[in-house]
DNA sequence: TTTTAACCGAGACGGTACGTCCGGTCTTCAC
DNA sequence: GTGAAGACCGGACGTACCGTCTCGGTTAAAA
């Protein structure tokens, strides 16, 4: 990952790089035991085996630290070759429904975005470690689609841009609420009726099966 | 709003009516300024001119407290009649992420559904107060397009149930993660493109305009 | 015992005499299980089974209604006549360490003492309620002595007045410091001990027995 | 004075010392301008410039903080030779009445004996930091007067241990009782007068002066 | 017999202190 | 210089009690 904090000097005692590591396992770990509300920056330091000194040398402060240890759950999200949009899309949002299953990704997931609505650099953050970063299999799906012929081509870049943001929160919003806010399990049954308008529309998908 | 606390006796002093609401006021104002996590129930009390334990008894907490002052705000949604399913979507849509743009909207929300993932008792307070109180707006524009011809009729209970929970999970988390995630506005060209993929799918979304 | 709150009405319904009693002895209860500072006034409402308002009518706070409940314990003190100045010194002395052994006497007494350093009413009432009722003792033990000729007779009534407050001083304090203060028994011999210094001086005293 | 929580480590930033002479001067002011029931533990550490923490951290409690703030008040009792055992009774006394005529020591005192009665090492606290700290005065008073040939030699440790007591509760008892429960002022005259009674006796003082 | 005024219980109210906990900073020693 | 340890200041937490208040209902003396 990233260096959190700027400045690095290249003399004395170099860091720990398991520290990292461990630090951000850590912080998983709490999260799933205690939630993001209860989880202390001193409780984490005492999993990780490491002084509190340590955390504030590296990440600014629960907020960051918190989003580097979630944003890596994210990135085990592959795009499956299914054969169809339908069946991609159908893989790709089980595999986030099972992420964010994950008591982890719940809270420090959503926490971190509720900080992130009065933080401007933790918005950012964000955007960079998790949302951007995911949206590649927004693109490579569409790209396939329409090597398939099942979307048409799509000429003008910022046109592009603006299918693929829309696409994401359209797929992930659903998913997120489905999961967190519903508080309902996305199960294959409510995936396949997702698909279903997403690819179809309203009138498409309630009307013949 | 409800009662929170169940039982009431008839005895003793009575109450303060004025309290509640001067206490929720409070509370939006304070997450204006300080955002959930800043939030103190002290400074809230003091706002609100009343004394801390005043919160305590009505209230069980933070959480409890920001859900009813959060959901107050959705009440506020209405849905127009302006002809066409279509345009009703994008007229309510506009609503929810007008609210949504309001600071206290955006940091309380998003922070009691992080604390929902570890708290039961919370997760119904939510869906009770927020997110079932506002499937009518879904329910009543469905009936709105099934009457215009728009929407084939459904008969079988359950599977209204299902569309109308899959539908609101689609509206509704696009426009938060859109809002909050994505951290870019809702505004009239994405609630345009965003009810054209609603109501014609990917492939007529993209298609011809 | 006296009105506590001042004004009293000749019409309505008048107070219940028996809550006195009860709430008095609510107090001392209180004080043997809890002492003083842990002492509260609703719990000593909820013994006596009458609400906290019926103290707050009859007494100004937790002082006052200490000190009431502690007086009437110092009441039942009696001068027996054993025939000489010393055996009725230890006599009296053997009672008032009897009762400074109870618990509700201990921490009640030295409490509402420390209070009044800081409370001229309550000062007040500590010597009306408990150290001038109780000169009588000094009073009558003397006057016994000097028709027994023991004591010298003494005219003058100020000179009168500065030596019984005197002996009631040492006698009182030298118990309550051995008692409280050094924690130690005044038992039979202490007061042997005692008496033994306060009637012939410490010359005599810790001479030939 | 000595350490209050026994085990110390040689590691992490060492406890400031000077905190700890603020803090016990901080109490004694409050002691004067509250008194002890008024006293509060984020007042002394407000006044001491110290956070609420570091008290807790040293002290286990209000009680065990002002003993030790008043235990010091004591440590400027000198036993003058003034040539007679009488003449240094007269002046250690009225040293000792002195001491007990600040607002500081009068509350103090006696709030934590009225609480010591419930409290087995607070007691302890208060006989080690106090009591028997000061019984030095009275034995160096006897060995002087003994020298002097005013009282008889005493061999017998045990005997001498319990005079040394008696003469303690009666000494410090009757100056507290003078003070605190009669609330007159031990001056001069009444210490000749007590000074009397207690090398004389009651015949031996109220006879010929 | 009816007033009627003071009583009583219950409990909410504004305050305030409690003792604990955590966030961030600092100081010290060891590596 | 890094790292561990832990004391430091500041401040919110949730609880408890204070003393006041507002109720509805009771009760005994005055009318």
């Amino acid at each position: 990952m990233q260096s959190r904090i700027p400045a690095r000097r290249a003399t004395g005692r170099p860091r720990s790089a398991a520290a990292d590591a461990a630090i951000l396992a850590a912080t998983r770990e709490a999260l799933v035991e205690l939630g993001w509300s209860k989880l202390t920056l001193v409780d984490v330091a005492c999993r990780a085996g490491v002084a509190k000194t340590t955390l504030y040398r590296r990440w600014a402060g629960k907020n960051e630290l918190v989003v580097d240890a979630v944003a890596e759950l994210f990135d085990a999200l592959r795009l499956p070759d299914r054969g169809s949009l339908a069946a991609d899309v159908e893989g790709v949002v089980l595999q986030f429904a099972a992420i964010l299953a994950r008591p982890e990704a719940r809270s420090g997931l959503m926490a971190v975005v509720a900080e992130s609505t009065r933080d401007e650099a933790l918005r950012d953050r964000i955007r960079a470690s998790i949302v951007d970063r995911q949206k590649r299999l927004v693109l490579e799906g569409r790209s396939r689609a329409q090597a398939r012929g099942e979307l048409p081509a799509e000429t003008d870049p910022e046109a592009t841009a603006r299918t693929v943001d829309l696409i994401f929160d359209v797929v992930a919003g659903a998913v997120v609420h489905r999961t967190l806010v519903s508080a309902e399990p996305a199960d294959e049954e409510w995936v396949r009726g997702f698909t279903r308008v997403l690819l179809l529309g309203l009138a498409g998908a309630v009307g013949p099966a």
